[in-house]
DNA sequence: TCATTTATGTTTGTATACAAATAAAATGGC
DNA sequence: GCCATTTTATTTGTATACAAACATAAATGA
């Protein structure tokens, strides 16, 4: 009775880290403005809310409460986004586009269906679908 | 004519990110010795290949060299691998498991498949096939 | 009201992840 | 054998990712 062999290439985990690298090439290739992926997200999430506190920015994105002050600290650092302190709650610290950022709304969001196509792109439409709706049952 | 909304939330890049959380947690929960997953991935190789270059490793592995050096480093100051120098090939770091982990072997493979199902608890069965049909597909 | 609990943000420490520059050793073509 | 190229490893710098400890402000409940 032979044991079932391990093959690390063929496990999950080993398979998710590998297409994330590989998506991460493609979206290093087309985003604008040199944004990592965090900060893309964080951009794209802040243009949809109009201003958000850093907190719930990274709970809307998924980040954890230190990973989340460094991506904005240094999108501020760009001037890309401004942080300031809410009068209402003195805790908070509310995240907003600069000027210098709107402009690039439309550009972040084309570049965004670009790199998620091209992604997708080994896929078939069908499989995408497929695979998209199986991914998301793998998230909680 | 509206243009089709920007859902981060329904991106491949997002959801992989967000599948890999998870993923990241039952790893965390059930595997052996407080590894990390690279240096589960090394030790597990290692184990596979008997003794294997640090670059080699790295290839294996799906790490830049920047990346397995450092993974190797805290393998080592753990004692869980040695590193050597080759003395046919006076570049190469050959590693190898040290005595302390050999005992481990069984117990990291039966890790690592129980990492990889409750990962895909989610799926079914035939589900889990397909996904991981496409996800190898997207690997490069 | 006031004490407890919760929410928000910061800081520190560890561990990937990768680009780019450097150095040393091996290889291939001649 | 010699030289250009390739391979292997190291180092530096930047950017996540997250746990844990801390401080402050807000909300809650008795």
């Amino acid at each position: 009775m032979v044991p079932k062999a391990y093959i690390l290439d063929e496990q999950i985990g080993f398979l998710m880290r590998v297409a994330g690298q590989r998506h991460s090439i493609i979206f290093q290739q087309h985003v604008p403005l040199d944004l990592t992926p965090p900060q893309f997200s964080v951009l794209i999430k802040v243009l949809e809310l109009g201003s958000c506190s850093q907190n719930e920015l990274g709970r809307r994105t998924a980040m954890d409460v230190s990973t989340i002050k460094g991506v904005v600290d240094r999108l501020r650092a760009r001037k890309l986004v401004t942080v300031r302190s809410d009068l209402k709650d003195k805790r908070r610290s509310v995240v907003e586009l600069t000027e210098k950022t709107k402009p690039y709304a439309d550009m972040l969001r084309q570049a965004g269906f670009l790199i998620s196509d091209l992604t997708l792109d080994p896929l078939t439409a069908r499989e995408r679908d497929l695979f998209l709706k199986l991914l998301k049952k793998l998230c909680s």
